[in-house]
DNA sequence: TAGTTTTCCTACCTGATTGGTAGGGATAAT
DNA sequence: ATTATCCCTACCAATCAGGTAGGAAAACTA
């Protein structure tokens, strides 16, 4: 269960573009500077995200990036479904279309619920909820037990 | 966030251990051909697992594997980290090892959100839940909805 | 002891994915 | 016309995923 480098560079964009002034546009260049992302990199992130409808774009001398939708929203499972398909899948297909047998089966639901919970968490939380740095009661719930922030 | 395939054999592997008679012994062979993985590819993983202390082997005519613990005490998080290592991560890096500067700030809480869940659900479910067909209350509650099942 | 059956180990392989880089064309403003 | 920016295509090296092959080591059986 990995978060690919690409949806964390997609996602620290997003964040740049709900910071800045609404209405104003952003450089790729500056972006990636502020996040220190790999500008050519970033470049193709923000053309998916565009394609995908989440951010808009202006050529030419004043041009640049801006976000496509109020802050709240876009959420960040819209920006890792736009960079890297589906949120959670088992050897690459999504949990609905496996079938197992034997004493197997109630795998299946197992996946289900993982899903579910990633959802929840994902859909959940908006671009304006993290530059708020107001995270929802019951993501930030999640964080409280120190448990939750030591390795294995 | 993808299960890989490794780690879904793991799990069938494990549940078909589970199922088979306690004490007994199970051929590698046999469980490749009840859950239909690649015979030689599962003896890696099954070889992982005893190093990982989930199963124990035994060589020779009437050989074969078995579960080291009970069922109860093995969860499918233990599973997934013996063959694929951390949960969850991101760019390949554990969350708590991450930083992030600027509006990307509460990302960080957000990523230990979402890996808090994870664990919810892959430690909270054992292959005794899984053989018994029964998982617990607040997992098999997320797979009421019908939403739970359909795609984006 | 010889033979059989199983696990165990090492090495290898192919294709896809990840995380980039390079160069230039299209477009908008000055 | 120039400049600044996005946009597009192609390429690349390294890693990983998923799997195969062959045989050595151990345990039991006759």
């Amino acid at each position: 269960m990995r978060i690919s480098a690409k949806a964390d560079y997609a996602v620290r964009a997003a964040l740049q573009l709900a910071a800045a002034e609404p209405g104003g546009t952003v450089k790729a260049e500056c972006v990636a500077e502020a996040q220190e992302i790999p500008h050519k990199f970033l470049e193709g992130i923000l053309n998916d995200m565009r394609r995908g409808g989440l951010v808009a774009s202006q050529r030419g001398v004043n041009g640049g990036y801006r976000l496509a939708k109020p802050t709240e929203d876009i959420s960040i499972a819209d920006i890792i479904r736009v960079v890297d398909g589906p949120l959670v899948s088992v050897r690459g297909v999504r949990p609905p279309e496996l079938s197992y047998s034997g004493p197997a089966e109630s795998l299946l639901p197992l996946w289900i619920a993982l899903r579910v919970n990633v959802r929840q968490i994902l859909e959940g939380v908006s671009l304006a909820d993290l530059v708020s740095g107001r995270l929802p009661g019951e993501v930030s719930l999640l964080t409280d037990s120190p448990s939750a922030w030591a390795n294995p």
